[in-house]
DNA sequence: GTGAAAGCGCTAACAG
DNA sequence: CTGTTAGCGCTTTCAC
């Protein structure tokens, strides 16, 4: 009967469902493992060490453990030591549960997304966004919870529930879609968020904290890059639909560089077209002869730059000898055919450090001053290839 | 001096320190709102409201409260009417970590990647198949949290990490990575893990649960069909690097489909390239006049057939009429530029559906034998366009 | 049917 | 510096 005295003296406090699940499997038969035993007695079959089992094989109270776990102060290194390696042999980790309902903190952050994202043009760009903000946080140490803005069965908003269900300590919100409810809860509870690469449509961005892209710079710097190589005439395509107006100030961008350097604005030359390779492709061939009479494209996504290579080149154009081009994204079309694109990064790798800096901070220390808003427009950068 | 019976009656049973903090605000001023001071006191500044709350207003106890919200069936529907008409009142919401610390349950499942997964060839597949896996999770009412396989910084395995924290029920494995120790802790703490997509590379597979694509099959249904359209001396080309030996399988059916069409197998129109535009475009230059002598080529990756296409055309070899081909993968690829690729379109939809009910039976029902695996080498099919 | 009380594993208050 | 005790919000047991 030594494995019943086992059983007894650790479950000595625990629930009298396990112990008659204890009993029952003592009664099947006395020759189960204990380890077995042990799975048994708790429905869940958890065997977790907890900071109790630590504390009874030190010598110490679980407050002791505790505070040991959390580099307390007010413990002696001696303790802590003992404590910590004891810690270590058991291979603890802290039930997240028991601490978030004791801490009010999860140590999990809400990344909430735009449903239809995949139908998007630019997914390539927010997938990318999406795996390197994972990476940031995973060397923060924090969790993340990955959930589109509303749910699709109930329309219920996933901010709310999240927030109600105490499930994040914070939000990054890669979306253009927050609510006035969803503001208005964020307030009263009092949890930080932060709006990343999207404008939010329906609020007033100036009372949040956000990193975007300097979409406005992004056009200027593609249309100096075409006037400093020669151009002169410089169509721009911006792409439809035009989520956040980023077009929209990639456009007003190329227009201060055009005043800039004197040259007078024909709003001829602006056109919006679907982004599509397709699209892109037939809009060569429908505006031929407008074409012919220019000597610079602003292409405001690089899968419509690559479209135009290719569908100038049938009209004998050359790149960049006959037609300079500028792309945007710097995505994989940019560099899947040659010649390869002159484009636009978009500065997500700072965007997202910033963020998630940020995200930590306003999470974890009391000390930051949250009525004080980060909000950054961040510079996108040229990288300049063949095609200009 | 009502709000402070007010908040004395709401915080009779709570801690010391929320009453400091009332007595604190008290002082400050009696104009405060009660909203405010109730923020004031909860450190966390949550106001949120719990079953007791529910309770006090219903003149029942928190027990039955509870039981109403889970549906107990051992409650009058009259009690269960008033109460969920009070708890939606009060827009209540269960806290997730007090019901996960009694239960043992989260509602939270662990989805893992692969890290480097930015440098996939396939990404774009695999990307939507996470946003589409997001999408089943969240009607099933299950969040997610998603990470990578192993810590990039401490090196350690999230998997372990996170059965040991307890914050997930189960997992959905995307990745090949799992390794013995990860699976010894599946076991040991009996936590359902699916592996999807990818077949594990260090574990034996028969002892899972999974859900595959039959990439023979997507081989054999490519090259029959390249057969049936007239075709008798095929090309296949696969990718390196070969992950969870896909193309290996996607040529054994290449050769099954020959086989049953009595062509000798040549191994000399077995070809592995890099799975880059420009390597397939080079690949069709290089080795041109072995083509010269084919009528088809299964290219095992859209982006190869793209390539091929373009290159060929450049050879005078018109797709389909010299030349049939089929891709692999049906990504966007494969409707980029016309001729519109025939694919093989993999079953991510069939797998991403029975996986995720699949892992919600196993972790909400008790009456599930959890000792029966299921296993599934799910078939794509073929999409017929123009390049064939 | 319902409620009182205990317990999940942790942190925090307070007394030594 | 350390331990005792209470409490986080919920579920579950057991008594009525």
């Amino acid at each position: 009967m030594k494995v019943l005295s086992f059983i007894l003296d650790r479950y000595k406090n625990r629930s009298y469902d396990s112990f008659m699940h204890t009993c029952a499997r003592l009664l099947l038969g006395p020759h189960t493992s204990s380890t077995n035993l042990l799975r048994t007695i708790h429905k869940e079959s958890t065997i977790s060490v907890t900071i109790k089992d630590i504390a009874k094989l030190a010598n110490v109270s679980h407050t002791t453990v505790s505070r040991c776990l959390n580099d307390s102060p007010m413990i002696s290194d001696k303790t802590k030591e003992k404590v910590l390696k004891i810690a270590e042999e058991l291979q603890y980790e802290v039930n997240s549960n028991a601490r978030s309902l004791s801490t009010k903190k999860t140590g999990i952050i809400g990344v909430i997304y735009q449903q239809g994202l995949e139908d998007f043009g630019s997914s390539a760009y927010i997938n990318a966004l999406f795996l390197e903000l994972r990476h940031a946080l995973e060397t923060l140490q924090l969790d993340t919870i990955l959930v589109e803005a509303i749910n699709p069965d109930t329309l219920a908003s996933n901010t709310v529930r999240l927030i109600k269900q105490q499930k994040v300590d914070g939000f990054l919100l890669v979306h253009q879609q927050i609510t006035e409810e969803d503001n208005r809860m964020l307030q009263e509870y009092d949890i930080p968020a932060i709006q990343i690469h999207f404008k939010p449509e329906y609020l007033d961005i100036t009372t949040m904290d956000y990193y975007l892209t300097d979409n406005d710079h992004g056009g200027y710097l593609a249309t100096k890059h075409l006037l400093e190589r020669g151009a002169h005439k410089i169509l721009t395509i911006a792409c439809s639909p035009n989520i956040g107006e980023e077009y929209g100030y990639r456009t007003e961008g190329y227009r201060r560089a055009l005043t800039e350097y004197d040259i007078s604005i024909d709003d001829s030359l602006i056109f919006e077209i679907e982004c599509e390779y397709i699209a892109a492709y037939d809009f060569i061939h429908e505006h031929i002869e407008l074409i012919k009479t220019c000597d610079g494209i602003f292409a405001q996504a690089d899968i419509l730059a690559a479209a135009f290579i290719a569908a100038l080149k049938e009209h004998g154009i050359n790149v960049p000898q006959d037609m300079k081009i500028v792309g945007y994204d710097d995505s994989f079309y940019s560099i899947l055919v040659p010649p390869f694109i002159t484009t636009i990064h978009q500065p997500r790798e700072e965007i997202i450090t910033k963020a998630c800096n940020r995200i930590l901070d306003l999470t974890r220390s009391d000390s930051v001053d949250k009525s004080i808003k980060e909000q950054e427009l961040i510079k996108p950068y040229l990288i300049i290839r063949e095609s200009s």
